[in-house]
Formats: C-alpha cells, structure tokens, sequence
DNA sequence: CCTGTTACTTGAGTGAATCAAGGATCATTG
DNA sequence: CAATGATCCTTGATTCACTCAAGTAACAGG
C-alpha cells in the first residue's frame, strides 16, 4: 500500500480532516483497484477510454511523460483490456480503446470504487452544496 | 508525477470536487518532496520521526511492509538525514532518529508544502468548521 | 524534397511495494 | 536452564511506476 501524503502535526482540524479525507480516499483507490488485480495507474488509464483516444492526449490529461503511457497500456494491452489500433489520420499515432473485457472490468471498477459515492451519500442534499462550495472556495 | 486516483465521470458535483481536491493535494505533497530531492515516501517517513521510534512502529503506523520501511530508510539514512540506532532495551531492534539535517529538511519540507493552510486559508474560521463538520460526516 | 516538428517507443536507471526466507534476539515454558 | 516459538528487522527477488535520453517513423511547411 502506498505510504500516506501527510504530514503528522497540522496546524487547524480542518488540515488534519482534509488529510484524513485525501489518505482514506487514496487507499479505497487502492484496494478497489487490487480488487480487480489492477494497479492504480492502470484503473486510472482505463477509467480514462470511455473513448478511444491517442497515447499522447492520456499523458496531457495525466501529467505525465509519454513513455510512461506507453508502458502502463501495453501491460493493459496484455491483459487484453485495451487495443492499441493504427490511426488512420495519422500514421504516427496510435488509439487505445478499451476491449469489451476492458469495459466490464471498469464498469466493475467503478463498483468498486464506492469511497466518494458513500462519503457523499452521508451528507443531505443541502450538505453535499455545502461541501461542494466550501471546497471549490478552498481550491481557490 | 503519479497518475491521479480519480474517476472521469461522478455522478455528483460533491463527488468531483472531492476528486479534485484529492488530486490537487496529492500532486502538492509531491511537488514540495521534489523540491527537497525527497520522494512522496521519504518525506512521509521523516515527518514521523519528531520523537525517535522503531521500524516496526513506522510499519505499522504506515500500513505497509516492514521491508519497506527497512529500504525507504536506508535511503534516509545514506542522505544523512536519518540515524538507525541500536536499540538498548531491544537488541532486534533499532531506533530511527532524525539528524539535525534531517530536522532541517523536514522543517524546509512542512513549509513548502503550503497546499493543506493556503487551502484552510481561504476560508473564514466559520466556514472552516463546517468544513471539518462535514468532512468528519462524510468520512462516517 | 528538406527541415523541423510531432507521436510514440525503447532502454537505462531509480525507487516503491510486496513476498519469501533468514538471522538474531527475546520471552515462555516445560 | 534449555528448547521452542514469537518478534524485529534485513536480504533477495520480482513487479511496476516514473523519468530522462535517444531513436524511429510519419506528418507539415517551405
């Protein structure tokens, strides 16, 4: 499991919950993903081909180098989630789509995946607006 | 830089923020560890260290293997940042400490990781409640 | 065409993480 | 007190994410 991004001492409650917040969401990331015997960066691509698209707009979109990209389809490629075809337009370029099996693993995935869905579904609709404002002001 | 935890479609506003607040923190934790030639991980484990403490403590506390801990602070402990003492109650065991280099640079790191205060920051002291408020709810 | 740019891949290197196995020390108990 | 088992940590092997540098192929503009 990956080691949590926070500090220990925080200078505000709010930090300390914002931490918690952010630690908790990424380990039930995590363990949805291992559910599926995926990797986090691989979920993350997968969950990212409701269309086909080009190997360079997931590293724009992910904010990573293009070779990271390359590495973490093929292995999705070999799990027979993902095909990587020619591009007609463009000869350089290759679309990845998800495969039919790629497809059901996301959707079971996105099952998985129900940390947001709960925490959310705690709150009461007038809540929920709530939290959304306070943390939209948050990010700034 | 790691691939974000998120998925692209939420079936809620509240749940997107929440992913973007995931993503934005965790792509400041790093940021302020690369800064300081830190990994996410080394930057975690030092910041644990305000008292001096066992492997097995930082294991656990982390969720992680101990063999994990074991590297992640060897790599510590050669950028000088980090001593693993014999632990005299425990011969098994070692105590890891911080160097006064290894206090410095977890002083330098807390700094610059800005992103959880500037967030807090943003809100009235009010507002912040609420936010600890319903963060704590939707955490359950 | 020729040049430069774009799209992607390959290779090398670092580091995190996990698992299996092992050494050393403690703690218990027969 | 000696044997047994548990505990603390390390080592070694493996997988994967990530980055950088370099390379190939194909596009696009002059």
């Amino acid at each position: 499991m990956a080691l949590p991004n926070g500090p220990v001492t925080t200078s505000s409650e709010a930090e300390a919950v914002l931490f918690e917040l952010v630690d908790v969401y990424d380990r039930a990331y995590e363990a949805a993903a291992a559910q599926l015997s995926l990797s986090p960066a691989q979920a993350c691509v997968l969950g990212r081909l409701d269309e086909r698209r080009g190997m360079g707009a997931l590293a724009d979109e992910l904010g990573c180098d293009a070779s990271n990209i390359t590495q973490i389809v093929a292995r999705l490629e070999t799990l027979g989630l993902v095909t990587r075809e020619p591009n007609p337009q463009d000869r350089r370029a290759r679309l990845v789509a998800r495969t039919p099996r790629g497809d059901e693993i996301n959707h079971r995935f996105t099952t998985a995946f129900t940390f947001a869905r709960t925490a959310v579904g705690r709150l009461s609709p007038d809540e929920q607006d709530q939290l959304t404002a306070l943390l939209r002001k948050a990010l700034g």
